[in-house]
DNA sequence: TTAAAGTACTTTGAAAAACAAAGTTATAAG
DNA sequence: CTTATAACTTTGTTTTTCAAAGTACTTTAA
C-alpha cells in the first residue's frame, strides 16, 4: 500500500473540473452554454477552468457556427479520459484498499 | 438533473484530506505517525489538514501516553463519515448520471 | 435604429488555500 | 550532553480560485 495520494491527480482536486469532466465522459461534444447553465457557473469561472482542463490536454474545442449564432463545443480527449478514469480508479482503490 | 456541483462538498476538494478520510473510514483511531507516514507527508502538511478536518468535526482527537510517549490518534466522527459518504455518492450520481 | 441581450471569452485584482521550512516543547534514548 | 522522536505552530511565499468587469461581435426586439 504505497503512494497513496500521488496516484491522484491533482487536476481533478476541484468540483467545477470533476462536473466538467462528468460531462464529457458521457456526453460528446457539449456546448458553451449547456455546461455552464447545467454547472450553474458563471462564464468566467467555466472559462477558466475549461481553460485549465484544455492546457492539460484533456479536453477539446471545436468553435463552429449554428445558423448565424457562434457555438463552441468541448468534449473529453483519449488523454483526459483515461486520466479522470485513472484518477477515479486511483480514488476507489484508496477507499476500499486502506488496511493496515 | 439539478444542482450537480453543490452536493460536492468542498472541504474534499482535496488529495490529502480524501486520503486522510479514507484512512479513518475503514481504520479506527489511527495515529498521527501512521498518517503521516502512510500518506507520506510532512508533520506540517499533515497537521494543517488535520486540523480543517477537526474544525469541520469530521475527526476527532484522542491524546494519550503509550509507555512513556506521548501518542495521538485520530478517527472520523459520525458527521464526518457521513459527509464522506454523501461526498461519494454525489460524485457517483454525477459519473454516472449526467446525460442530457 | 437604437437599445438590449446573447455568445464566449479575457483581464484584473483580491481573497482563500496550500505548502515548505523552520521553530517549539517536552520526553527519551544513547 | 547530544541527538532523536512526537506533535504540532508559526511565518512567509506561492498557487489556486473566484467574482466582477470588460471586450467584440451578432442578433433580436422596440
Amino acid at each position: 500500500m504505497k503512494k497513496i495520494i500521488v496516484q491522484l491527480n491533482k487536476t481533478f482536486d476541484n468540483r467545477v473540473r470533476l462536473g466538467i469532466m462528468s460531462m464529457l465522459m458521457v456526453n460528446d461534444w457539449v456546448d458553451f452554454t449547456t455546461l455552464r447553465d447545467l454547472l450553474e457557473l458563471s462564464d468566467g469561472r467555466l472559462a477558466s477552468h475549461i481553460k485549465a482542463l484544455e492546457e492539460e490536454q484533456f479536453i477539446e474545442v471545436r468553435k463552429q457556427f449554428v445558423g448565424r449564432k457562434p457555438n463552441t463545443s468541448y468534449r473529453a480527449t483519449k488523454a483526459g479520459k483515461k486520466a479522470f478514469t485513472d484518477h477515479l480508479d486511483a480514488l476507489e482503490r484508496m477507499i476500499k484498499g486502506v488496511k493496515e
